[in-house]
DNA sequence: TCAGTTTGGGAAAACGTTTTCGCAGCCGGT
DNA sequence: ACCGGCTGCGAAAACGTTTTCCCAAACTGA
């Protein structure tokens, strides 16, 4: 023991040599084969020399290195993640899901933003690729876009979250119909009956989706949308507070609620409404969608909103994930999953 | 050639097997020591067998292991980026610009989040270290905290980003004092002389310092502050807001330029002024903190204010992660990089 | 023709693991 | 005494590279 203890020669430019499961060995006095076992829990051996070596390997502070056991098993226990989501608003949270599944079953992330330049992302895709990654996850700001990057032909397995992919795929998105049905639900529930739809611009997948979830939940109250169709705008806290003003100045009368399409919106509608003396829930309550907390939780009152469950949908990517590269049989197609109403105030 | 096309017997549960530069050796009718040293340039060889090899390669589509590579010359070419900053608003930019010094070195990034609990951030951290990592760069929300883990035992080289460090490391902050200087100055030259300092809570480093700088400031053109101290809150818009109420209801008069700790600051007390009917920056030039797009361009007039440079420090910091990692000297110490001045419409 | 030099290319070791196979030694049963 | 089976452990191959020699063959000059 004191013969391998000795071994800290310096190498790798000044810093310690690594310790390798052949100093675990000699150091234990059995061979690498012996080592190797006794640390893996395979193989039959005297109990006693198992616990041997794995003291020798705790005393020397013994480190795997995964890149040996990768060459040799063809798993590097590495995945890829493309995203075009600068931002991080929608990436992050579907990272985190992604990494707390897999970290405990030893498997890192490589993150990579892809950004609009395809050929920058090829490149970041190839590295990937060299780097014997064992899978790719694809993600992105829209669901109704796709990356920049062609993935269809990389040899492993590939899955799509928050984002669109290529035809048979496998990919995961939030179910924004039945999300914005919760929202309506809620507000029916609460006795509101003339509820407004007021959103963004209809070229995002999410626009109809989020409308139709509006409508159905609507319809199946036997109640009718305030106004005969979603009011679009853009994204902005700035068309919310435009849209409020025209609900008011609706000679028709005024809504009792307002489910909003993203939390921007509902932010500037309910600072119009407030401006205009509108009590916020008590005359029109209003829900919004995507829980961004940085705005729902800032509003006067809280905001309650449609979470999209972004991380449960990044743990289902990347649980599918290993099922792909680990030969279990996956059905292509996407899966929406289940989003979730988050409650404060400004429903009543 | 036909030889080694026609070699692609499935392997690796149903996907092809891929192709090695023992493929591409056979295929040229060379030596795989030949075919590598065609393919990295090194060596002396006929150049028609040179060409010959690398038209193979490409014509086999291969793709070097990095893996083999990697064990090899003890060297990853991977680094990890730890973080606490789960919500992306400060990691997200550093590590845009790490990766992108990095990546056409080669260089690939694992992403971990470490959160508070530092028994999974230490598992995140052995995972790299496992896959043979060249280097870590630590990175957080706050310049004055240090991550739930410690890095000073590891035996890579650690970099600290936008991160506090143990002592004798190497570090890269802003110079938010700086900055400070920055956008105070840009108040004077546009002719301010009662400036007001709004900032957050005096338990975070950056207040002390952008405090500091704002002092320092204005000192410089012999003007005195338009509170003797800084006002502190925190870092929300309501407080902002009632920030705005406080100074117009100064018996003493107004002042005619207020520079904010952050942008929500900024904003609230841009809502708040102009629901008052004093014009911006007509009456009182706002000028923010962080850049922070979605408040700063969203405010009305949009936000003129300090942006860190975010992007820059990833980029230094993954620099100097690479000369550590090739042993070329860094002294110990951190480094404040300049910030930079986003001139929008509310000071004038 | 011969010695010396250059040129083109290959054999083999090395990196750190895991795993298969086989070999001793021992035990129990006849 | 001999055979079969079990136990404990090790030798060696394998993963895909890079790099260091080394060796023929070809060429050079006298």
């Amino acid at each position: 023991m004191d013969e391998a203890a000795d071994r800290t020669l310096p190498a790798r430019n000044g810093r310690a040599a690594r310790v390798t499961i052949h100093d675990v060995a000699r150091a234990s006095e059995v061979s690498i084969a012996t080592a190797s076992k006794a640390l893996s829990g395979q193989g039959r051996m005297a109990v006693a020399t198992r616990e041997r070596v794995k003291e020798v390997a705790k005393a020397l502070s013994f480190r795997p290195n995964a890149i040996a056991r990768a060459l040799l098993k063809q798993r590097s226990f590495t995945i890829g993640l493309l995203t075009d989501d600068t931002y991080g608003r929608f990436t992050l949270p579907v990272m985190a899901g992604i990494s707390e599944a897999l970290v405990d079953r030893g498997v890192s992330v490589f993150l990579c933003s892809v950004e609009r330049d395809s050929a920058v992302g090829q490149s970041h895709v190839d590295a990937m690729l060299e780097k014997q990654v064992d899978g790719i996850i694809a993600s992105g700001k829209r669901l109704d876009r796709r990356l920049s990057v062609d993935l269809s032909v990389v040899d492993v397995p590939v899955v799509y979250a928050y984002c669109e992919g290529p035809e048979g795929s496998i990919g995961f998105v939030s179910d924004d119909r039945a999300g914005a049905c919760l929202a309506v639900e809620r507000l029916m529930a609460l006795g509101r009956r003339r509820i407004a739809h007021v959103t963004g611009p209809a070229d995002f997948a999410v626009v109809p989706q989020r409308a139709r979830g509006f409508a159905e939940a609507l319809a199946r109250a036997g109640l009718r949308p305030f106004t005969e169709h979603p009011m679009v705008g853009d994204w902005s806290e700035a068309w919310g507070f435009a849209a409020a003003e025209r609900l008011l100045a609706d000679p028709a009368g005024r809504p009792d609620a307002v489910f909003c399409g993203n939390d921007q919106i509902a932010r500037g509608l309910i600072d119009a409404l407030t401006l205009r003396g509108v009590a916020v829930p008590g005359d029109i309550a209003v829900v919004g969608f995507d829980n961004w907390e940085i705005f729902a939780a800032a509003t006067r009152p809280p905001l309650t909103t449609v979470d999209m469950n972004l991380k449960d949908l990044g743990r289902h990517a990347g649980l599918t994930l290993l099922d792909l590269v680990e030969g279990r049989p996956v059905p292509p197609g996407v899966r929406a999953l289940p989003c979730r109403l988050v409650v404060r105030r400004s429903c009543g």
